[in-house]
DNA sequence: TTGTATGCGTTATCAC
DNA sequence: GTGATAACGCATACAA
C-alpha cells in the first residue's frame, strides 16, 4: 500500500500544505500539530514521491556520470570518488557506459536530460564534436575529469610532464634504449600527449628518438602483452618501455616474463595510472600515480559547487601526480 | 532555453495530446499532422520531460543496485552486464556504495524508493534483517546477486560445491596439508558456506581437520596477504592454500613469493571468483570462475521479466562456475 | 483524427 | 499557523 501525502492529511486531519510544512520543515507549524502529522507519516509508513517533488521544484538531485568502462581497472576508483562526495551533498548518480561509443554517449546524453540530471560528468578522452555541441547548448552543468576541453570545467594532472619525468627517470637509471607503448593515436591523452612528453623528454636528454620504439596500444592487457612482445623481438630491443597504463603494463611485464627476461635488471617497466593491481603484481609496477579516487570526488565536489551558485575560483583543476618506484624499475 | 510540450504545441498549431501522440507514437494521427509537430520539435530542439511523464505514468524506467564497493574488483563486471541489459531493456541505473553498512544500506534504500525506482538489485552477502523486512515489505521488486534469502529471486553459484571441487582438486594433486583463507566468519557465503565445501570434502577424504590451517580473512589484498604469512609460519606449513577470494589470493601469493617459495612446487594457491587480474599476474592464479558478468545481465534480466509480468520460471537461479586451472597450482 | 479536461503528488503563493 | 488552490509537464479518457 502506498499513501501520498493527502492520505496523510487526512489522518491527520490537516490540510496537505501542513504536511508539506513538516515533511520539509520550511515554515513553523505548530509543535502539537506537527506532531500530529509525525504519527500519520510513521503509522501509514509515508514516503514523499520525489518525482513529484522533482517536477515542481526542478531538480532531482541526481546526476549522471559517463565513463567508457566500469570493468576497466581504472574507473571503479574514480566513480567511486564520485559517488562518495555525491552521497555526501545528497545526489544520486546514474551510472553510463559509453564504451568510448560516439553514438552511446550521445544517446546517454539525450536520456540523461530527459530524466532532468542536475548535472553530468563526463570521462573518454575524446569528445565528439557532435557532443561537444550538445554540452555547449544544454544548460546542465558539466564537468571533465581526466580530460580536458575548450572552456568546460574540468580536474585532470599534467599528463605530458608527468610523462617526462619518466623517461627523465629512466635515462637517470641509465637507460637510453627506452620504448612506449602508446593509447590509440588518436587518443589526445594517452595517444598524443603522454608520447609528446616521452618525445620531448628524450630530445631534451639527446637520446636520439626511434621509431620503431613507439608501438600504439590499446589500453588492455593484451594489447601491453603484444605491444612488449614486439618491442623485445627488435635486434636491439629497449632495456625500458615505459607503459602509458597500468594494465598494458601488466600485459608487458608479462611478456618479458615470460621470455625469461628478468625485471627490473634485464628489463624496465613503469606505467601509468596506479591501480590497485599495481603495487600487488609481482614484481610490482613502478608507475605515475594518479590520484583516481581524488580526480572523482574533486570532479564532483566542482559539481556541487556550480550547482550551489558557489563561486568557482578554478574552473581547471590540475591535481598533482606522483611517481611511485616499486620493483618493476 | 527550454520547451514543454505546449511550447510545441502552439508552435505547431496543434493540441498538447497530438504531440504527445506523436512523441509517444501511441495513436494514429494523420501523417500531414504528424510532420507539422516533428518540424516543431525540431525546431525548438523539444525534449520530453521525463520527470512529468514519470510522475503521470508510474514507472520511472530506472533502478538502483547496491554494491558493497564499485572500487573493489568483484563488482565492476557484474555492474557492467547489469547496466548492460539494462540499457537493452531502456533502463537506466543508480549506482550505490554500501560498504556493506547496515546505515547506508537502509538509506539507499529510502532515497531509492522515494525516488521511485522500478526495481532493485541488491549485493552484499549479508542482509540485516530490518533491511529485509523494508524488502518484503516495499512492493518494488528487488533481485539478490551473489546471496540468497527468503523467497527473493536470487543469482547465485553453488559456492559449497565449488569449494569442494577446489579441495577434492587439491587433494588429488597430492596435497593433504591444505589451508583455507576464509571471508568474515559471519558472512554467510564467503565465511560460512565456502569454509563449509572445504570442512566436507576435507573429512570426506579423510583428512584430519585442523583448526591452524583455517584463518579469517578480510577480503582485500592485505588480509590475504597476512594470512598467508601466518601460515607459512606454522611448524608444519600447509603445501596448498585455498584462498576464499582472488584479491586475497594474490596477497597470499605475494606473501609466498616473498619468503622465497615457489608457486606452485613448493605452494599451490586456489583463489575464488576469477576477477580479470587472475589471468594477469605472474604465476597466474587459479581460482574458481564466478560468471560475473553473467550474474549482472541475468540478474538485471530476472527484473525485467518480474516489471513485464513475465512468468518467472525459476526465481532461484543457479549459474554454473568452472574451475580454471593455470599456474598457481 | 483531433481537442478538452482531469489528475499524477508535490510545493508555494496567497488568503484567512 | 493553517488551508485552499494554482502550477509543474505530461498522458489519457472522453467528447467532438
Amino acid at each position: 500500500m502506498k499513501f501520498n501525502i493527502k492520505d496523510v492529511a487526512r489522518k491527520a486531519g490537516v490540510s496537505i500544505s501542513t504536511v508539506s510544512r513538516v515533511v520539509n520543515d520550511s515554515k513553523a507549524v505548530r509543535p502539537k500539530t506537527k506532531e500530529k502529522v509525525l504519527k500519520a507519516i510513521e503509522e501509514l509508513g509515508y514516503k514523499p514521491n520525489a518525482i513529484a517533488r522533482s517536477l515542481k521544484i526542478k531538480n532531482t538531485k541526481t546526476i549522471g556520470i559517463m565513463i567508457p568502462d566500469i570493468s576497466n581497472q581504472f574507473f571503479p576508483e574514480v566513480v567511486r570518488g564520485v559517488e562518495d562526495v555525491a552521497n555526501m551533498y545528497e545526489y544520486n548518480i546514474f551510472l553510463c557506459n559509453t564504451d568510448m561509443d560516439k553514438e552511446k554517449e550521445i544517446q546517454y546524453f539525450n536520456v540523461l536530460e530527459e530524466k532532468q540530471v542536475d548535472g553530468m560528468i563526463f570521462m573518454g578522452n575524446i569528445i565528439p564534436e557532435e557532443l561537444e555541441k550538445k554540452f555547449q547548448a544544454c544548460d546542465i552543468p558539466i564537468v571533465l575529469i581526466g580530460t580536458d576541453y575548450g572552456d568546460l570545467p574540468s580536474v585532470t594532472i599534467n599528463n605530458g610532464q608527468a610523462s617526462k619525468d619518466v623517461v627523465n627517470y629512466l635515462i637517470k637509471k641509465g637507460h637510453e634504449r627506452i620504448a612506449i607503448i602508446t593509447g590509440k593515436a588518436y587518443d589526445p591523452i594517452v595517444g598524443i600527449t603522454r608520447r609528446e612528453g616521452y618525445v620531448e623528454a628524450l630530445e631534451k636528454a639527446g637520446i636520439v628518438y626511434s621509431e620503431e620504439l613507439v608501438v600504439e596500444g590499446g589500453y588492455r592487457f593484451k594489447s601491453g602483452y603484444e605491444g612488449a612482445k614486439k618491442l623485445l623481438s627488435l635486434n636491439n630491443p629497449p632495456t625500458a618501455i615505459f607503459v602509458a597504463s597500468d594494465e598494458m603494463a601488466i600485459g608487458a611485464m608479462r611478456a618479458a616474463l615470460e621470455k625469461g627476461i628478468t625485471i627490473p635488471d634485464e628489463l624496465a617497466i613503469v606505467g601509468f595510472d596506479n591501480i590497485d593491481m599495481a603495487g600487488k603484481v609481482y614484481p610490482s609496477l613502478s608507475t605515475v600515480a594518479q590520484p583516481m579516487y581524488e580526480m572523482g570526488a574533486i570532479g564532483m565536489r566542482v559539481l556541487t559547487k556550480i550547482l550551489n551558485d558557489e563561486t568557482l575560483e578554478n574552473r581547471k583543476v590540475v591535481l598533482n601526480y606522483s611517481f611511485v618506484e616499486r620493483e618493476s624499475s
